[in-house]
DNA sequence: CCGGTAGTTTACGTTAACGTAAACGTAGGC
DNA sequence: GCCTACGTTTACGTTAACGTAAACTACCGG
C-alpha cells in the first residue's frame, strides 16, 4: 500500500528542508534509506521518520530526543525486562510534554492580554 | 511591594541554572541588573524576566525569541504606528504556539498508545 | 593573618545542527 | 558531444548557548 518511494529532493521540498539536512540525519543514524546504485531511495517509513523528527524539532526536542521518542514505537524494545523501564521513560516524556503544554497555554494567555491592550489602544485613538 | 532583591547565586539555585548562565544572559542584553559596587543585584522584575526566558527555553524558543515575546508586554512599543505590526507579530506567535500545542497533543496520544501496548505486554506475560 | 566563600572579568573550549564549497558521477534533452 | 539537473562524498565553517579555567577582589570568622 504505502510502498511508495521518494528521492531526496522530493522529501526536501515537501518538508521545506535541504538535502544536506536529510543526509545529515542519515549521517547521525536517524534514517537508513536504501540505495539504487549510489542514489538514496526513501520509503514511506523513512518519510514518516523525517516527519516525526521535524515535529520533535518544532517543540524544541533535539534530534536524539526525537529519535528516542520515535523508537518507543519500535517493537524491538519489547523484551520483558525492558518493559518497566520503557513505561518509566514514557511517563517521564509525558510529564515534560504536559509542562510544555502548560507553558504554551500560559504564553497564549499572555498574548491574549497583549492583543487586548493593542486593540484597546487602537480604539481610543480614533 | 515586590521590591525584594536577589543575589546571582540565589537566583541560580532557585532556577537550577549556573551563575555563568545568568551572566551570559546579561552579556546578551536580556537582563540589566543594577550594581552595588561591583556586585550584581537582581530585582523582582529581573527575576521574572529570567523565569520567562526559561519558560521560553522549555518550549524550544531561542533566547532572542523569548525576549521578543517578553518585550511584547513592554509598553515601549505603544506608539500608534507600531500597534498594527505588533498585532501581526502576536498573531504569528499565536499560530506557532497553537501548532506546537497540536504537536504536543499528538505526541501525547502516541505515548498513550505505547503505554497501552506496554501494559498489555506485561499482562499476558504473567 | 589566613582560609574559605561568594563575587568579578577575560578568554578559550565545546556541542548540536546544519551551511557552504569543492570536485565529481550520471542520465536526459537538443 | 555538451549542457543542465540531480545526485554523490569529503571537509571545513558557523551560530547559539553555555562550560571551564585562570586570575583577581572583597568580606567574614577564628
Amino acid at each position: 500500500m504505502t510502498d511508495r518511494s521518494y528521492s531526496i529532493s522530493q522529501l526536501a521540498s515537501e518538508f521545506g528542508i535541504t538535502t544536506r539536512t536529510i543526509r545529515f540525519y542519515e549521517e547521525k543514524g536517524l534514517i537508513h534509506p536504501r540505495r539504487q546504485g549510489q542514489q538514496r531511495v526513501y520509503s514511506a517509513g523513512d518519510r514518516v521518520r523525517i516527519k516525526l523528527i521535524l515535529r520533535g524539532k518544532r517543540i524544541g526536542m533535539s534530534l536524539q530526543e526525537s529519535v528516542e521518542v520515535i523508537d518507543l514505537y519500535d517493537p524491538a524494545h519489547n523484551n520483558r525486562s525492558q518493559l518497566h523501564s520503557l513505561i518509566h521513560t514514557v511517563q517521564d516524556k509525558r510529564e515534560r510534554l504536559l509542562r510544555q503544554k502548560r507553558d504554551i497555554e500560559d504564553m497564549l494567555a499572555g498574548l491574549d492580554e497583549v492583543q487586548a491592550l493593542c486593540e484597546q489602544g487602537l480604539e481610543n485613538a480614533d
